[in-house]
DNA sequence: ACCTGAACACCGTTCAAGT
DNA sequence: ACCTGAACACCGTTCAAGT
């Protein structure tokens, strides 16, 4: 009832060739139309409010129709985390490669902040691309590339500043493994709707950020040879 | 169709006064069975699978009968969370009873593995009890005052080793929220099913939690004064 | 090859009617 | 006061039938 009109057609019926793809639906990209939709309705109202129906209707398609291209529900917010978690690799990327004439923590330091100041204001793409068995589909090859690929950059970095005698003694694997927990934590305490318990004001969320991501590096860096 | 059949009565109708409340249902704890009813489903097939209808059919009565208790499905997880947050908070206080003794690091140190060790073994509930915005409901008082308990048995010995003297400088509020991010994302990782992405292995978890831990307590340390 | 429309099973929620 | 049973709107999913 509510979803646009179609835009009716000059007048010419499917003038097979023509440059603009203005009619209706009835075929066009939609499977790309359904994961928009998707991530649309994920920054709209959450995982939860990702429905085929309602991606179907803003698609402008039958109810039906979203099982041509995608099995289950599953796979379709498989297909919106997959499309979040390119954007959010791409993110890091530039944070790290803005930071790439520093030493490794404070390129470390460079891809922690852009990892929370992502995640802080993409609450809901980082929620589909973070929560759920999404990871077990099979058509998730780019998903576990891109997820792969960040993880790598981590790693990479906190052995390299091992390595060069930044750190203090301790396997570089607990290194990783506690950033991630820390980072992870404090977007998922955000998502989760725990920062009024913990008095933390949304304004000061990214000032917050940096000062957890200092107190890490601090923590596990070698004491100063003074 | 598939639920037991009521308990077939012994014979004579309704003897009021009797000890027994073995007949069927039409009355009864239904609350607290309903609650009861949805811890289980939580365990069994995560937050989403906590449904009204199933939780009634469990207790034995009509998909209408819940909303004489709880007005809606959030309030029924709010139960639930509530009685689970209920049975976290008293695993911490042995968990911080058994280390009474020691120092705050000490103690700190054995409420974070409580609260770790709590996470990895009752997953679902440590799920339904952290997300979501059931806490912003009215009747969730206990759920607030038992969350507030336990952030204040974290802050409470943080503080305390600030004061004497065992921390390096900084913020406490900074250190609390430092370690309840690194906790809260560890659990949250683990209940996202983001382990084996870390290739870490369920054995392993607790170590690894343990490890985690220690490498907080150090990061935060006061040098030794060597 | 892709889409529609009706259908089925399941859910949350409401409400008149029963005890 | 508490519960039943039928009803409504919504969802995921399937499938025969259309183009």
């Amino acid at each position: 009832m509510p979803t646009s009109a179609p835009p009716s057609n000059t007048s010419s019926r499917r003038p097979r060739r023509a440059a603009e793809p203005v009619r209706p639906y009835h075929h066009g990209k939609l499977k790309e139309a359904l994961t928009e939709a998707a991530l649309d309705l994920a920054a709209e109202a959450g995982e939860e409010g990702v429905t085929m129906r309602e991606a179907a209707r803003r698609a402008g398609v039958s109810p039906g129709a979203p099982f041509r291209h995608f099995p289950d529900r599953k796979s379709l917010l498989a297909a919106a985390a997959e499309e979040a978690l390119r954007r959010f690799r791409g993110e890091l990327d530039i944070a790290l490669a803005a930071a790439r004439t520093g030493g490794p923590l404070e390129r470390l330091k460079a891809l922690g902040l852009g990892y929370l100041r992502w995640a802080l204001r993409n609450p809901a793409h980082f929620q589909i691309l973070s929560t759920r068995a999404i990871f077990d589909l099979d058509g998730a090859e780019t998903l576990r590339e891109d997820n792969a690929a960040i993880i790598a950059m981590m790693e990479a970095t906190i052995a390299e500043a091992a390595r060069s005698g930044q750190l203090r003694d301790g396997e570089v694997r607990l290194f990783v493994i506690a950033g991630r927990a820390l980072v992870y934590g404090f977007a998922r305490m955000f998502i989760d709707g725990h920062f009024p318990r913990w008095k933390i004001e949304s304004e000061e969320a990214e000032r917050l950020a940096e000062a957890l991501i200092d107190l890490f590096i601090t923590g596990i860096s070698a004491k100063p040879a003074a």
